[in-house]
DNA sequence: TATCACGCAACTTATATAGTTACATGAAGC
DNA sequence: GCTTCATGTAACTATATAAGTTGCGTGATA
Protein backbone atom coordinates (compact mmCIF):
# COMPACT_ATOMS: atom_id res chain seq x y z
CA UNK A 1 0.00 0.00 0.00
CA UNK A 2 1.67 2.92 -1.25
CA UNK A 3 0.43 5.79 0.62
CA UNK A 4 -2.83 4.65 -1.19
CA UNK A 5 -5.49 4.37 2.68
CA UNK A 6 -7.76 2.42 4.67
CA UNK A 7 -10.70 2.51 1.91
CA UNK A 8 -8.84 1.75 -1.46
CA UNK A 9 -7.35 -1.33 0.04
CA UNK A 10 -10.89 -2.22 1.64
CA UNK A 11 -13.33 -1.59 -1.48
CA UNK A 12 -10.60 -3.21 -4.01
CA UNK A 13 -9.94 -6.17 -1.49
CA UNK A 14 -13.79 -6.71 -1.18
CA UNK A 15 -14.50 -6.17 -4.69
CA UNK A 16 -12.77 -8.63 -5.51
CA UNK A 17 -14.66 -11.07 -3.23
CA UNK A 18 -17.71 -9.40 -4.20
CA UNK A 19 -17.28 -10.41 -7.56
CA UNK A 20 -16.44 -14.04 -6.77
CA UNK A 21 -17.40 -14.96 -2.93
CA UNK A 22 -17.14 -18.85 -3.29
CA UNK A 23 -13.56 -19.06 -2.45
CA UNK A 24 -11.84 -17.24 0.58
CA UNK A 25 -8.56 -14.92 -0.40
CA UNK A 26 -5.86 -15.38 2.19
CA UNK A 27 -3.55 -11.89 3.45
CA UNK A 28 -1.01 -12.92 0.93
CA UNK A 29 -3.01 -12.78 -1.92
CA UNK A 30 -4.81 -9.39 -1.16
CA UNK A 31 -1.77 -7.93 -0.42
CA UNK A 32 -0.25 -8.99 -3.73
CA UNK A 33 -3.68 -7.89 -5.38
CA UNK A 34 -2.75 -4.41 -4.15
CA UNK A 35 0.86 -4.24 -3.91
CA UNK A 36 0.93 -4.28 -0.30
CA UNK A 37 2.43 -6.26 3.00
CA UNK A 38 -0.11 -9.10 4.17
CA UNK A 39 0.03 -7.54 7.70
CA UNK A 40 -1.57 -4.37 6.29
CA UNK A 41 -4.52 -6.10 4.72
CA UNK A 42 -4.94 -7.59 8.18
CA UNK A 43 -4.80 -4.30 9.79
CA UNK A 44 -7.11 -2.82 7.68
CA UNK A 45 -9.40 -6.04 7.01
CA UNK A 46 -9.84 -6.25 11.03
CA UNK A 47 -12.23 -4.04 11.68
CA UNK A 48 -14.58 -4.94 8.59
CA UNK A 49 -14.70 -8.39 11.03
CA UNK A 50 -15.66 -6.26 13.99
CA UNK A 51 -18.58 -4.88 11.87
CA UNK A 52 -19.60 -8.48 10.78
CA UNK A 53 -19.26 -7.48 7.08
CA UNK A 54 -15.88 -10.22 6.60
CA UNK A 55 -14.78 -13.35 8.23
CA UNK A 56 -11.46 -14.89 8.53
CA UNK A 57 -10.87 -18.24 9.12
CA UNK A 58 -7.51 -19.74 10.02
CA UNK A 59 -5.44 -22.93 8.79
CA UNK A 60 -5.52 -24.63 5.59
CA UNK A 61 -8.20 -23.57 2.79
CA UNK A 62 -8.53 -20.11 5.63
CA UNK A 63 -8.62 -16.81 4.10
CA UNK A 64 -11.10 -13.65 4.25
CA UNK A 65 -14.70 -13.97 2.98
CA UNK A 66 -17.77 -11.37 2.71
CA UNK A 67 -19.62 -12.22 5.57
CA UNK A 68 -23.33 -11.58 3.61
CA UNK A 69 -24.09 -11.18 0.34
CA UNK A 70 -22.56 -8.52 -1.86
CA UNK A 71 -26.51 -6.81 -1.56
CA UNK A 72 -26.03 -6.49 1.54
CA UNK A 73 -23.00 -4.46 2.47
CA UNK A 74 -23.00 -0.76 1.59
CA UNK A 75 -19.81 1.15 0.72
CA UNK A 76 -21.15 3.24 3.93
CA UNK A 77 -20.99 0.71 6.26
CA UNK A 78 -17.62 0.01 5.34
CA UNK A 79 -16.42 4.01 5.37
CA UNK A 80 -17.77 4.02 8.71
CA UNK A 81 -15.93 0.80 9.69
CA UNK A 82 -12.37 1.88 8.90
CA UNK A 83 -12.99 4.99 11.28
CA UNK A 84 -10.86 7.25 8.63
CA UNK A 85 -12.68 10.32 7.41
CA UNK A 86 -12.53 11.88 4.33
CA UNK A 87 -13.00 15.49 5.93
CA UNK A 88 -9.90 16.69 7.48
CA UNK A 89 -10.93 16.89 10.89
CA UNK A 90 -10.05 20.71 10.55
CA UNK A 91 -8.34 22.00 14.09
CA UNK A 92 -9.63 25.05 15.08
CA UNK A 93 -7.97 24.39 18.59
CA UNK A 94 -8.40 27.61 20.48
CA UNK A 95 -5.29 27.59 23.13
CA UNK A 96 -6.75 26.95 26.43
CA UNK A 97 -7.01 29.84 28.48
CA UNK A 98 -6.82 31.89 25.29
CA UNK A 99 -10.86 32.33 24.28
CA UNK A 100 -11.12 34.14 21.24
CA UNK A 101 -15.04 35.21 19.35
CA UNK A 102 -13.82 35.28 16.13
CA UNK A 103 -12.07 31.99 16.02
CA UNK A 104 -14.74 30.48 17.60
CA UNK A 105 -17.04 32.02 14.87
CA UNK A 106 -15.14 31.08 11.83
CA UNK A 107 -15.09 27.54 13.71
CA UNK A 108 -18.70 27.22 13.73
CA UNK A 109 -18.78 28.34 10.32
CA UNK A 110 -16.78 25.53 9.20
CA UNK A 111 -18.07 22.87 11.44
CA UNK A 112 -21.05 23.24 9.86
CA UNK A 113 -19.93 22.98 6.11
CA UNK A 114 -17.86 19.91 7.28
CA UNK A 115 -20.83 18.55 8.42
CA UNK A 116 -23.13 19.17 5.45
CA UNK A 117 -20.21 17.54 3.36
CA UNK A 118 -19.95 14.25 5.65
CA UNK A 119 -23.84 13.70 5.45
CA UNK A 120 -23.30 13.96 1.51
CA UNK A 121 -20.50 11.72 1.31
CA UNK A 122 -22.66 9.48 3.85
CA UNK A 123 -25.71 9.58 1.65
CA UNK A 124 -23.94 8.29 -1.31
CA UNK A 125 -21.89 5.58 -0.16
CA UNK A 126 -25.30 4.36 1.32
CA UNK A 127 -26.93 4.42 -1.62
CA UNK A 128 -24.33 1.91 -3.08
CA UNK A 129 -23.83 -1.98 -2.01
CA UNK A 130 -21.07 -3.63 -2.80
CA UNK A 131 -23.09 -5.53 -5.81
CA UNK A 132 -23.81 -2.50 -7.52
CA UNK A 133 -20.05 -1.76 -7.86
CA UNK A 134 -19.30 -5.08 -9.09
CA UNK A 135 -22.91 -5.00 -11.36
CA UNK A 136 -21.56 -2.29 -13.40
CA UNK A 137 -17.71 -3.45 -14.16
CA UNK A 138 -17.08 -3.52 -18.25
CA UNK A 139 -17.13 -6.20 -20.18
CA UNK A 140 -14.00 -8.50 -20.37
CA UNK A 141 -10.95 -6.84 -21.49
CA UNK A 142 -11.93 -3.45 -21.95
CA UNK A 143 -9.76 -2.05 -19.01
CA UNK A 144 -7.17 -4.64 -20.00
CA UNK A 145 -8.26 -6.82 -17.22
CA UNK A 146 -10.61 -9.81 -17.44
CA UNK A 147 -13.77 -8.87 -14.80
CA UNK A 148 -13.35 -11.79 -13.32
CA UNK A 149 -9.52 -11.96 -13.38
CA UNK A 150 -8.65 -8.87 -12.21
CA UNK A 151 -5.06 -8.37 -10.47
CA UNK A 152 -4.48 -11.93 -11.79
CA UNK A 153 -1.50 -12.40 -9.34
CA UNK A 154 -1.81 -15.99 -8.14
CA UNK A 155 -2.65 -16.91 -12.10
CA UNK A 156 1.16 -15.73 -12.70
CA UNK A 157 3.28 -15.43 -9.45
CA UNK A 158 6.28 -14.53 -11.71
CA UNK A 159 8.56 -17.07 -12.94
CA UNK A 160 11.62 -15.74 -11.75
CA UNK A 161 10.28 -15.10 -8.34
CA UNK A 162 11.43 -18.33 -5.22
CA UNK A 163 7.91 -18.14 -3.73
CA UNK B 1 0.44 26.55 15.16
CA UNK B 2 -0.10 23.31 16.93
CA UNK B 3 -1.49 20.96 14.04
CA UNK B 4 -3.77 23.53 13.15
CA UNK B 5 -4.19 24.23 9.86
CA UNK B 6 -3.03 27.25 7.34
CA UNK B 7 -7.07 27.37 7.18
CA UNK B 8 -7.63 28.00 10.83
CA UNK B 9 -4.97 30.75 11.21
CA UNK B 10 -6.05 32.50 8.19
CA UNK B 11 -9.71 32.75 9.29
CA UNK B 12 -8.62 33.58 12.56
CA UNK B 13 -5.78 36.35 11.36
CA UNK B 14 -8.22 37.23 8.50
CA UNK B 15 -11.21 37.63 11.44
CA UNK B 16 -9.17 40.17 13.24
CA UNK B 17 -8.50 42.27 10.21
CA UNK B 18 -11.73 42.40 9.08
CA UNK B 19 -13.04 43.42 13.02
CA UNK B 20 -10.69 46.50 12.87
CA UNK B 21 -9.51 47.16 9.11
CA UNK B 22 -8.07 50.57 9.69
CA UNK B 23 -3.93 49.42 11.60
CA UNK B 24 -1.62 46.79 9.94
CA UNK B 25 -0.76 43.76 11.86
CA UNK B 26 2.67 42.44 12.08
CA UNK B 27 2.81 38.77 11.59
CA UNK B 28 4.65 38.42 15.50
CA UNK B 29 1.54 40.38 16.73
CA UNK B 30 -0.46 37.68 14.64
CA UNK B 31 1.43 34.56 14.96
CA UNK B 32 0.97 36.21 19.29
CA UNK B 33 -2.73 35.63 18.93
CA UNK B 34 -3.00 32.58 16.97
CA UNK B 35 -0.05 30.69 19.68
CA UNK B 36 2.77 30.30 16.58
CA UNK B 37 6.01 31.54 15.06
CA UNK B 38 5.82 34.66 12.97
CA UNK B 39 7.42 32.70 10.09
CA UNK B 40 4.51 30.53 9.72
CA UNK B 41 2.28 33.21 9.59
CA UNK B 42 3.98 35.01 6.74
CA UNK B 43 3.94 31.08 5.04
CA UNK B 44 0.43 31.05 5.05
CA UNK B 45 -1.05 34.99 4.20
CA UNK B 46 1.70 34.96 1.82
CA UNK B 47 -0.76 32.98 -1.19
CA UNK B 48 -3.45 35.11 0.02
CA UNK B 49 -1.10 38.16 -1.11
CA UNK B 50 -0.67 36.15 -4.08
CA UNK B 51 -4.69 35.84 -4.75
CA UNK B 52 -5.59 39.21 -3.89
CA UNK B 53 -7.09 39.37 -0.88
CA UNK B 54 -4.17 40.52 1.55
CA UNK B 55 -1.44 43.49 1.26
CA UNK B 56 1.97 43.41 2.89
CA UNK B 57 4.13 46.39 3.80
CA UNK B 58 7.52 46.55 5.02
CA UNK B 59 9.37 48.63 7.29
CA UNK B 60 8.11 50.74 10.03
CA UNK B 61 4.24 50.77 10.11
CA UNK B 62 4.14 47.69 7.96
CA UNK B 63 2.50 44.36 8.24
CA UNK B 64 -0.52 42.50 6.56
CA UNK B 65 -4.06 44.72 5.91
CA UNK B 66 -6.84 43.37 3.71
CA UNK B 67 -6.68 44.24 0.24
CA UNK B 68 -10.52 44.82 -0.21
CA UNK B 69 -13.32 45.61 2.21
CA UNK B 70 -14.04 42.32 3.99
CA UNK B 71 -17.50 42.54 2.38
CA UNK B 72 -15.90 40.94 -0.82
CA UNK B 73 -13.76 39.06 0.79
CA UNK B 74 -15.61 35.52 0.82
CA UNK B 75 -14.51 32.26 2.66
CA UNK B 76 -14.36 30.20 -0.36
CA UNK B 77 -11.21 32.99 -1.81
CA UNK B 78 -9.12 32.11 0.97
CA UNK B 79 -10.74 28.45 1.39
CA UNK B 80 -9.10 28.16 -2.53
CA UNK B 81 -6.18 29.97 -2.31
CA UNK B 82 -4.84 27.92 0.43
CA UNK B 83 -5.07 25.18 -2.04
CA UNK B 84 -5.36 22.45 1.58
CA UNK B 85 -8.79 20.85 0.69
CA UNK B 86 -10.71 19.44 3.58
CA UNK B 87 -11.04 16.03 1.30
CA UNK B 88 -8.77 13.86 1.85
CA UNK B 89 -7.02 13.45 -2.10
CA UNK B 90 -7.83 9.44 -1.62
CA UNK B 91 -5.25 7.51 -2.97
CA UNK B 92 -6.57 5.04 -5.27
CA UNK B 93 -3.14 4.72 -7.00
CA UNK B 94 -3.33 1.85 -9.35
CA UNK B 95 -0.18 0.19 -9.54
CA UNK B 96 1.76 0.82 -13.14
CA UNK B 97 0.99 -1.88 -15.13
CA UNK B 98 -1.71 -3.35 -12.90
CA UNK B 99 -4.97 -2.53 -14.09
CA UNK B 100 -7.83 -3.68 -12.37
CA UNK B 101 -11.15 -3.01 -13.27
CA UNK B 102 -12.52 -3.21 -9.93
CA UNK B 103 -10.38 -0.99 -8.22
CA UNK B 104 -11.45 1.69 -11.36
CA UNK B 105 -15.08 1.08 -10.86
CA UNK B 106 -14.25 1.89 -7.09
CA UNK B 107 -11.99 4.51 -7.19
CA UNK B 108 -14.80 6.23 -9.70
CA UNK B 109 -17.70 5.99 -7.35
CA UNK B 110 -15.78 7.59 -4.68
CA UNK B 111 -14.17 10.20 -6.22
CA UNK B 112 -17.65 11.06 -7.40
CA UNK B 113 -18.90 11.25 -3.84
CA UNK B 114 -15.99 13.47 -2.79
CA UNK B 115 -16.82 15.98 -6.21
CA UNK B 116 -20.53 15.89 -4.54
CA UNK B 117 -18.87 16.91 -0.92
CA UNK B 118 -16.53 19.56 -2.69
CA UNK B 119 -19.24 21.40 -4.19
CA UNK B 120 -21.25 21.55 -0.67
CA UNK B 121 -17.61 22.43 0.86
CA UNK B 122 -17.32 25.64 -1.42
CA UNK B 123 -20.99 26.53 -1.75
CA UNK B 124 -21.20 27.05 1.43
CA UNK B 125 -18.13 29.02 1.97
CA UNK B 126 -18.95 30.46 -0.79
CA UNK B 127 -21.97 32.39 0.63
CA UNK B 128 -19.78 33.74 3.63
CA UNK B 129 -17.84 36.54 3.67
CA UNK B 130 -15.41 37.97 6.47
CA UNK B 131 -17.80 40.79 6.97
CA UNK B 132 -20.69 38.06 7.65
CA UNK B 133 -18.48 36.97 10.27
CA UNK B 134 -17.76 39.53 12.36
CA UNK B 135 -21.30 40.77 11.66
CA UNK B 136 -22.75 37.76 13.78
CA UNK B 137 -20.26 37.94 16.76
CA UNK B 138 -21.77 37.77 20.24
CA UNK B 139 -21.57 40.77 22.39
CA UNK B 140 -18.98 41.93 24.41
CA UNK B 141 -18.43 39.45 27.06
CA UNK B 142 -20.15 36.35 25.97
CA UNK B 143 -17.39 35.02 25.58
CA UNK B 144 -15.15 36.16 27.66
CA UNK B 145 -13.25 38.72 24.90
CA UNK B 146 -14.85 41.54 23.88
CA UNK B 147 -15.33 41.76 19.85
CA UNK B 148 -13.14 44.16 19.04
CA UNK B 149 -10.48 42.88 21.66
CA UNK B 150 -9.79 39.19 21.25
CA UNK B 151 -6.83 37.56 21.76
CA UNK B 152 -5.93 41.03 23.26
CA UNK B 153 -2.24 40.07 22.85
CA UNK B 154 -0.92 43.52 21.88
CA UNK B 155 -2.82 45.36 24.99
CA UNK B 156 -1.09 43.00 27.64
CA UNK B 157 2.46 41.66 26.50
CA UNK B 158 2.87 39.79 30.21
CA UNK B 159 4.97 42.39 32.22
CA UNK B 160 7.31 39.98 33.27
CA UNK B 161 8.15 39.43 29.13
CA UNK B 162 11.08 41.61 28.12
CA UNK B 163 9.55 42.15 24.97
C1' DT C 1 21.96 54.92 9.14
C1' DA C 2 19.64 52.31 12.48
C1' DT C 3 15.41 49.98 13.11
C1' DC C 4 11.52 47.56 11.77
C1' DA C 5 9.02 44.15 9.22
C1' DC C 6 8.40 41.09 5.44
C1' DG C 7 10.61 37.32 2.01
C1' DC C 8 12.67 33.22 1.76
C1' DA C 9 15.63 29.32 2.15
C1' DA C 10 17.29 25.74 5.11
C1' DC C 11 17.24 23.02 9.04
C1' DT C 12 15.08 20.54 13.04
C1' DT C 13 11.41 18.30 15.28
C1' DA C 14 6.97 15.94 15.72
C1' DT C 15 3.51 13.02 14.03
C1' DA C 16 1.12 9.73 11.19
C1' DT C 17 1.16 6.08 7.97
C1' DA C 18 3.11 2.34 5.75
C1' DG C 19 6.09 -1.35 5.69
C1' DT C 20 8.45 -5.13 8.03
C1' DT C 21 9.78 -8.66 11.35
C1' DA C 22 8.76 -11.88 14.81
C1' DC C 23 6.10 -14.81 17.38
C1' DA C 24 1.69 -16.78 19.18
C1' DT C 25 -2.76 -19.13 18.09
C1' DG C 26 -5.73 -22.17 15.87
C1' DA C 27 -7.30 -25.27 12.01
C1' DA C 28 -6.63 -28.70 8.45
C1' DG C 29 -4.00 -32.45 6.46
C1' DC C 30 -0.70 -36.15 6.76
C1' DG D 1 0.60 -36.20 17.18
C1' DC D 2 3.16 -33.40 14.09
C1' DT D 3 3.65 -30.44 10.28
C1' DT D 4 1.87 -26.86 7.52
C1' DC D 5 -0.90 -23.07 6.65
C1' DA D 6 -3.17 -18.90 7.81
C1' DT D 7 -4.72 -15.32 10.87
C1' DG D 8 -3.79 -12.12 15.31
C1' DT D 9 -0.91 -8.96 17.34
C1' DA D 10 2.86 -6.52 19.09
C1' DA D 11 6.96 -4.08 18.15
C1' DC D 12 10.15 -1.95 15.37
C1' DT D 13 11.76 0.74 11.19
C1' DA D 14 11.22 3.85 7.34
C1' DT D 15 9.23 7.58 5.12
C1' DA D 16 6.37 11.62 4.16
C1' DT D 17 4.21 15.67 5.74
C1' DA D 18 3.46 19.55 8.70
C1' DA D 19 5.03 22.61 12.11
C1' DG D 20 8.41 25.04 14.35
C1' DT D 21 12.81 27.50 14.24
C1' DT D 22 16.96 29.99 12.74
C1' DG D 23 19.41 32.99 9.77
C1' DC D 24 20.02 36.25 6.40
C1' DG D 25 18.48 39.33 2.68
C1' DT D 26 15.50 43.32 1.18
C1' DG D 27 12.90 47.38 1.40
C1' DA D 28 10.71 51.22 3.98
C1' DT D 29 10.46 54.45 7.65
C1' DA D 30 12.12 57.29 11.40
Amino acid sequence: MKQTGKFSLALHTLGHMALDPTRPRTSEELAAMHGTHPVVVRRVLGPLRAAGILLSEKGHGGGWRLARPAEAVTLEEIYRALDEPFLTPIAFAPAPGHPCAIEAAMAGTVAAALTEAEAVIARHFAARSLADIARALPPAGSTGAAPGQNCQVSASPAPDSPL
